[in-house]
DNA sequence: GTACTATTTTGGACTGCGTCCAAAGTATGA
DNA sequence: TCATACTTTGGACGCAGTCCAAAATAGTAC
C-alpha cells in the first residue's frame, strides 16, 4: 500500500492522493500520455488538473522514477519501466508502442563510436516498423512511404 | 545548379523556387527547425509561407530526402542526411545536436533482441549528455537531475 | 492536536508547433 | 498555348504543454 508513498518520501517528493493516483496509474501502462493519465486519475480520484498531472510526470521523470519518450506524430508517452536500459518498438502505421530488451548487451548503447567530447548518460533507442496487426496479409510488396531497404524479418 | 531539380523531379515532386532553396537551406545547416528554415529562406527568397515550409519538409521526408527528428523539449529537427543510419547526441544543457556515427558496425540497430512481430525497417538512435561546452570545468561531480549512472567517457 | 510554512493543486490564460481549409497561383504535360 | 493537377498562401484552428496567482494541503515544530 504505502509502496508508492515511501517511494515519493524516499525520492523527496511529499505524498499527495493525486501524485499516488498516478503512481497507480502508471503501473498499470505500459505507455500513457498525460491525457490518458490524466483520464484514468479522474476515473479513480474524480478530478485532477491538468497542471497536476504535468506537475507529477514531471517530476517523475526528474527522480527517474518515470522515463518520457518522444515519439514522432503522438504527444509524449510516459513509463514507470526505468533502469533496465530497454527499447522502443513503434508501429508506423497504428502507433502502437512495444517494449524491447537491448540487443546487444547491458546498457552497450552508451558506447558511442565517437563521442564529439559529449559525456553521455542515456541512450533512446526507437525501432520503427509495422506491428503484426498492421503487416499486409501478402507480405512480399508493402505500401509504404520510404526509399530505404525494408521488410526485414529480425532474427532471433 | 539543377542538381535539387533533378532530385525533386526523380522522385516525382514539381519544381518550384520553394522547394529549391529549402533544399538549398537543408543543405547548409547540419540540423534546423521549420522555423529556422523558414527564416533562412525568406532571406533568399524574401518570402514563404509556413505552410509551404511544412508540407516541403513533409514532402521531402516522405520521399526519403530528408529525415526529421524529434527531441524532448525541442521543435522538430530536419537534416538533409540520409541513408547512412547515424544517430544523434544532444546535450541536456544547451540542446546542441551532434551527428554520430553508428557505434556496432553497419546498420545493426535494426537488429532487436526481440522484434515482437514487428517490421522493422528503421533504428532511431539519440544519445544523452553533455556537450564539451556546457560540461563543468572540474567534471567529478556534476549537477544533473538523474539518479542513473552518469559520467562516462566514450572509449574510442 | 494546533499552528506555521513550504509545497502542491487548481483553473484560466497563454504560447508554440503544427495542421486544416479554401482560394489564388504556378508547374507540368498534352 | 491550354488545361489540369499540384503548390502556395494566409487565416483559422487544435493540441500539447507551460505560466501564473490564488487557494488548498502536506510536512514540521511546538
Amino acid at each position: 500500500m504505502s509502496t508508492h508513498a515511501t517511494l515519493l518520501r524516499s525520492h523527496g517528493l511529499s505524498v499527495t492522493p493525486q501524485r499516488l493516483a498516478l503512481l497507480q496509474t502508471l503501473s498499470q501502462y505500459p505507455h500513457i500520455t498525460a491525457d490518458q493519465a490524466t483520464e484514468a486519475v479522474r476515473k479513480s480520484l474524480g478530478t485532477i488538473s491538468r497542471q497536476s498531472v504535468y506537475n507529477t510526470l514531471n517530476a517523475l521523470v526528474e527522480k527517474g522514477l518515470a522515463r518520457r519518450i518522444q515519439p514522432i506524430d503522438s504527444p509524449a508517452l510516459f513509463e514507470d519501466r526505468v533502469g533496465d536500459n530497454h527499447h522502443h518498438l513503434i508501429c508506423r502505421s497504428c502507433g502502437d508502442v512495444a517494449d524491447v530488451d537491448c540487443a546487444v548487451g547491458f546498457r552497450p548503447c552508451l558506447e558511442a563510436s565517437d563521442d564529439n567530447g559529449f559525456i553521455i548518460d542515456e541512450a533512446d533507442v526507437t525501432y520503427w516498423g509495422e506491428c503484426p496487426k498492421c503487416q499486409p496479409k501478402i507480405s512480399n510488396v508493402h505500401t509504404t512511404t520510404k526509399t530505404k531497404t525494408k521488410t526485414r524479418k529480425a532474427i532471433s
